[in-house]
DNA sequence: ACATACTTGCAACTTTGTTGCATTAATACT
DNA sequence: AGTATTAATGCAACAAAGTTGCAAGTATGT
């Protein structure tokens, strides 16, 4: 359990005020080892009553400062999760989504920097039955 | 340019009823080397006015039978390319998605079968800034 | 403690996608 | 070719998801 005085100094680095909608989503993005849609947030936070508009903004904030990064999902929804390695400021750490076919919940596993895949979830077996690669950069008619 | 009788065979053989709807949009598919979103294809069809619901339909139907795929982007939309192989009838086929971050289109490149990445653009080039492979299969907690 | 600038919560609104249904069109069969 | 059957179409109404503007509240530096 990450203690309050821990998030705020979380917050305060990534030069994010300090709120109690912030340190609730905060608290949830950290104790989920899957990423999260703004809905399973949302309905996590019946009782502290949290706006969804609020909630909007917190993510959308959360992700420009660099604190969390979004994965857009097949079925046309963002979930948010914290990066791995939060001294990292940017979106481009060294990670790959692993989307469970059964329950899908979406993990980010670590990748090695060369770019070859593995998934080091210890004594964890993930069964990999497919995948998607997806590129981003500059196009031949852009260039 | 394809002619109709070739479009009206690609769609017997996905066993799809031939339609001046359907027709209209195998035709801009086929005519793109990009994938395109439902809005991409609607604003294309002003002249002979396609609805929007239809055209939801269609590009349905296309996924079901196998005819395209669909991609989900970054920005949440659905953007749907015909496979390049139309032997093949199912999503499974080995390509990985190049999205140029200028023009934002998203480009399926073939990889070799093995899964390493090959851009085969010949004379083509594109740059890759980043990239994300996602994984599907089954998690630990579902095995 | 105060001023300032940012965040919050609400309501209204926009955008996007879906459903139901009556009409029309495509295919199979004689 | 004509007809029956089944599926596709187009419209309107609806539902869901996300955004904007704004007044009120709160965090932070001085």
């Amino acid at each position: 359990m990450i203690s309050d005085s821990q998030r705020k100094h979380i917050l305060h680095r990534f030069r994010l005020k300090v709120t109690s909608a912030r340190l609730f989503v905060l608290d949830i993005l950290i104790r989920s080892d899957v990423a999260l849609s703004h809905n399973d947030i949302l309905s996590q936070a019946r009782d502290p009553q949290l706006d969804k508009v609020t909630l909007y903004r917190t993510l959308d904030a959360f992700v420009k400062s660099g604190l969390a990064h979004k994965v857009a999902t097949e079925d046309r929804n963002w979930l948010y999760a914290l990066h791995h390695n939060d001294q990292k400021e940017s979106f481009e750490d060294d990670h790959a989504h692993f989307v469970c076919d059964e329950c899908e919940r979406i993990y980010c596993v670590p990748v090695v920097p060369a770019g070859k895949l593995q998934i080091s979830n210890s004594d964890q077996s993930f069964t990999v039955r497919s995948h998607e690669y997806r590129l981003h950069g500059t196009c031949p008619q852009c260039q």
